[in-house]
DNA sequence: CCACGATCCTGCTAGC
DNA sequence: TGCTAGCAGGATCGTG
């Protein structure tokens, strides 16, 4: 699943290679649903003949912009994957949006499950306000100690709950949220309100290690993640808890446990993050 | 404010 | 072997 880390490994990895760029066609557009707010007639009238300037990411959506301020915004939800690939390649299974660039590669939106969405804004402004109204600050960029003890107080939620709510902060999905919390020592299931100060500071550089190492690593491909192009990441080999149920903690050696958590697997060391704080 | 359940999709796996 | 039922999972929406 393409967290932050997946999806800023698909921007610096894109950024060189289609930053200056024409866009010469858009086709390929089997299933409407995945452009909310466009069309592939639309998106051929707004890009065609302009230039990529800008490759950029805001929590798990990936950004481009154009020379006439047009944004094109991608969020690849699950098993959605971006690949940049010559134009000549035969179209792979689940290909749902064709960009073609000029000097002869595509940008395409390969996806089995259709969850992925892309949107068009026309001025960086409509995309401004698009993220403002669901992002909370980027937890790469944004997120501190002290901003995340200030968000934190007085939430009397769980604390994993809260890390997978994209307007709390921006970014951290369910695999990376298992990994701060284990990162931290801390029970997924414990109210916000019940941290300590210094639990808190311990969560938050947790959260900024875990994403920094998925991003030094290339991301986790877990089942069917690649970077546009086309080479899976190396995280997977090295998570300490999540997919790990019945597996030594690395930590302790204590076994891997999975509970649902608002109809999510949440994976834990039982002997290293109790429920308690003591 | 918080929790829970349904929804969208389809590849994969477990179970028969 | 072949079939099917059920699961996974991010975001959003509706209900309690």
């Amino acid at each position: 699943m393409p967290e932050l880390p997946e999806v800023e490994t698909t921007a610096r990895t894109l950024r060189p290679r289609i930053t200056g760029r024409r866009v010469t066609g858009v086709r390929g557009v089997d299933w409407p649903r995945m452009l909310p707010n466009t069309s592939e007639a639309d998106m051929q009238a707004a890009l065609c003949g302009h230039t990529v300037t800008e490759v950029d990411r805001r929590g798990k959506y990936l950004l481009i912009g154009f020379d006439d301020e047009q944004w094109v915004m991608v969020h690849r939800k699950m098993s959605g994957n971006l690949l940049l690939v010559p134009g000549e390649m035969p179209l792979e299974a689940h290909t749902h949006l064709v960009v073609a660039l000029e000097g002869g590669e595509d940008l395409r939106l390969v996806d089995a499950r259709k969850f992925g969405r892309v949107y068009l804004f026309h001025g960086r402004d409509q995309l401004d306000e698009f993220l403002a109204e669901r992002l909370g600050p980027d937890s790469l960029l944004e997120l501190d100690e002290k901003l995340l003890a200030a968000k934190l107080h007085k939430r009397k939620g769980r604390i994993k709950t809260l890390l997978l709510d994209q307007a709390f902060v921006a970014g951290v999905g369910n695999l990376y949220a298992d990994e701060a919390l284990w990162e931290a020592r801390l029970h997924p299931l414990r109210s916000a309100e019940s941290l300590s100060t210094r639990e808190v500071y311990r969560l938050a550089r947790a959260i900024k290690a875990v994403l920094v190492m998925g991003i030094e690593r290339r991301g986790t491909s877990f089942s069917t993640y690649r970077d546009s192009d086309g080479v899976p990441g190396e995280n997977q080999e090295f998570l300490n808890a999540y997919g790990r149920e019945g597996q030594p903690c690395p930590r302790c050696g204590a076994l891997i446990r999975r509970i649902v958590i608002g109809q999510r697997s949440a994976f834990f060391c039982p002997k290293e993050q109790k429920l308690r704080s003591q």
